[in-house]
DNA sequence: AATTACAGTGAACATATGTTTACTTAATTT
DNA sequence: AAATTAAGTAAACATATGTTCACTGTAATT
């Protein structure tokens, strides 16, 4: 099962390997290593340092080289969701929004957006209210960044000039955890259902509908 | 550390124990073995057989007397959730909704409803998004379900008359998440900071209160 | 060219795990 | 009162776990 039979300093045809160049590698293995077992269908949670290292390629001492816990691997995982939402919003950014159902039209982007990295999403979802502590905080911290950038985007496209920043802050944060929720329900659809697909994908469009009626007609205390 | 140092068959001044009420208490035990391993900060897919068995005061061989399986105790702590939550409304609909301030009224109910079954919301809470594609069905089984009465409360309370009950069901859902939310940081206040706590109510409140807005503004199609 | 730093090895450790099997012992049924 | 049922036991099993230690080979530094 394991998924790279690689072995690891043996550099074979792989590249021309700096030494940190190197390490880097089987750090991302050993991400990519808990990741691809999360897609199995397990919580991060309940993996085991072991099984992380088979999967990548390494001996189990070899872990401690990259991470000293598995606290701390879950936290470089909680950083890659990061960079990944903010990606999700770099691109927006950049391709703009749906000219025509601009709600419908971000979530399907959304919704695409959530399947070709669904592994990140798993992981985010999963540890986001279960898990340690630890993660459940770093997971918060990196969910408000994401709503400020939000909000900010907002801001600059001119959306919901009336309300005060600490108004659009907790309106997109509101945003946030129900986009996080609905990536857990896209993950989860049946494959080719495409009936129960529309059903998702129309609850979550009119749920988020609702709340932007809801910060248009909002008033400041 | 564990829990129970009792012996399970001696019936220790317990009760008259009939059989089958002697076997639902050990089954009791299980459940509550492994939410109080939870409590200390555990995700239940992480937690083992043996521990919770070792906790509820039997031996692991007797577990499979009550469950076949993991994932059937994990199902039988979702109906626990699921009674809670169901309490929860029950409660609401006996004692009515605060005349005053409504939604923070209900929020500072529904916190300490929240802070007095920690265990159960943090089950749920955790496993909600995380945990295993059985109990992550369950769960949202149950939320629906609870979305579903929370609409019909609303309906028999005059609230939102106008809108479908296809409407109301999404806006209920809507509510539900964020309440399930709202749980996950609820309990992890720091203890005792109420500066955090106040801030964390009052971000709850403003966004029930955008849902309801939204709702009341809401057209269908 | 010689030295050093260090990512990855391999073996060993003490413990923990899920499941099975034959058993005991008390409540229930006959 | 005797026979049956079944919750809980005790021991054994094969495997899995996290962490340690002294090691090796090579890229990087001197």
């Amino acid at each position: 099962m394991p998924v790279s039979k690689r072995i690891a300093m043996r550099t074979e045809s792989e590249a021309p390997s700096t030494r940190i160049e190197q390490k880097e590698r089987t750090r991302l293995r050993l991400c990519e290593g808990a990741l691809g077992l999360i897609g199995d269908g397990r919580s991060f949670t309940s993996l085991s340092l072991r099984e992380i290292t088979r999967e990548a390629g390494i001996v189990p001492a070899a872990f401690y080289r990259h991470f000293s816990d598995m606290d701390q691997l879950g936290l470089a995982l909680v950083e890659m969701g990061g960079l990944t939402l903010r990606r999700l919003l770099r691109e927006a950014r950049r391709d703009g929004i749906p000219p025509t159902d601009m709600l419908r039209g971000s979530v399907l982007i959304y919704k695409r957006f959530v399947e070709e990295r669904s592994l990140v999403f798993r992981f985010i979802a999963g540890e986001r209210g279960g898990g340690s502590q630890v993660l459940r905080n770093a997971i918060r911290t990196e969910e408000s960044h994401f709503a400020s950038e939000m909000a900010q985007d907002l801001r600059a496209l001119g959306t919901l000039k009336d309300l005060s920043s600490n108004s659009l802050q907790m309106i997109c944060g509101l945003v946030v955890t129900t986009m996080l929720n609905a990536a857990s329900d896209i993950l989860d659809l049946p494959k080719a259902q495409i009936r129960q697909e529309k059903e998702m994908v129309d609850n979550f469009v009119r749920q988020l509908r609702v709340i932007f009626i809801g910060a248009r007609y909002w008033k400041e205390n």
